[in-house]
RNA sequence: CAAGUAAAUCGCCUUAUCGCUAUUCUAUUUAUAGAGUGGAGGAAAGUCCGGACACCGUAGUGCAACAUAGUGGUUAAUGGCCACCAGUCGUGAGAUUAGGAAAAGUGCAACAGAAAGUAUGUACAGGUAAUGCUGUAGUGAAACCAGGUAAACUCUAUGUGGUGCAAUGCCAUGUAUACCAAUGCUUGAGGGCGGCACGCUCGAUUGUUGGAGGGUGGGCAGCUAAAGUGUAUUAGUAAUAAUACAUUCAGAUAAAUGAUAAGGGCUUUUUCUUUUUAGAAAAAGUACAGGAUUCGGCUUAUAGAUUUACUUAAAUA
């Protein structure tokens, strides 16, 4: 798996980011957050992947593409070492729950702190 | 030189590694790989004006509402822009304007003054049967057939149909013409028509409104070649226009243009060297800000840098 994250492994769908808000489970690692949940994809990808950065919190646009384009690439460069040994099917939503601009060593920090906690959460489960 | 005024321009760069998005070519396992080429702004912002484009029934009359207000020009269009006149401010270069009408009406007016209008006081003079009946003095910018004020109402002139790309057209998926309540069918519910009235018009075999509920919430077109951009010449004081040549320059949709590292610019401060110009080192800073149908303006934000034209009374050298 090489640490790309193009459109496939984009979570663009309404009707499951609606469901992944409504009937998903989290965890949180502030100020980040992650919400996933076990669902089917029509394509063969095994996790989708979305960022969100609240309008309330950053009133600029620039402001919130920088928080996102962060994420992405924590995301993006980490995924490798925390979900290639997961099977079934997954989406993901990170959401920034903070109020001021990070620096990327810092997100970098928190996205492995926080999918450190995921895996240790769903292998309790199964 | 210094301090200013106006106009215009730029607004970080390079390399390496890992990525994003559109598109072209090649390969095949037909959605992946490789290679190439594009990929945010002067304000993309605020959504304040005016257009293009699309639909609503080519959108009537009156009232209301809103906008504009010297003269001329410019433009697809404007409430923008340019030129000139006038007022105000500044020594000046320049800046700025709320620049139509007070004999249509209503309102308002500091100080002074008896009184600023349904008022007539005081002193003196004149006059009468009698009376502020007449004149002068006094206050004030203004004292009665008079003025001021329209960033007060108002009047006048001119203009404005509405909704916005979530417009609109098409394809796919899927359902409920079911249920409850109210009301109506030519004696007309309700809608079209923007705020009101008139007027016009559609209208019931699946009416209309409300409740509760079911389904979709994907894709394609619109979507970027345009009042485009650059250069030059000509006309014009200018805004701007015409002609010639060159050029193709973002199209995402939980929303691409990024991350990390190294180096270099630029600015400021401190220290050191030097007669000065300047040089070296360290630290800090490097703005405002991200397309979403599109174009022309306006407004607001903006570290820092550059260019051109012009001004300077007083003070200092």
């Amino acid at each position: 798996m090489k640490n790309t994250y193009g459109k496939t492994e984009k979570l663009k769908s309404k009707i499951i980011i609606e469901k992944l808000f409504t009937e998903g489970k989290s965890v949180s690692a502030y100020p980040l957050r992650l919400v996933y949940l076990k669902t089917t994809f029509e394509d063969s990808i095994t996790i989708q992947t979305g960022v969100s950065v609240s309008k309330r919190n950053f009133k600029l646009a620039v402001d919130r593409n920088r928080v996102k384009r962060l994420l992405r690439e924590a995301y993006r460069l980490n995924k490798n070492n925390h979900l290639n040994n997961i099977t079934s099917q997954y989406a993901f939503m990170i959401l920034y729950l903070g109020k001021e601009l990070p620096s990327y060593e810092f997100v970098e920090k928190k996205v492995n702190t926080l999918f450190e906690k995921f895996t240790k959460a769903e292998t309790k489960n199964s």
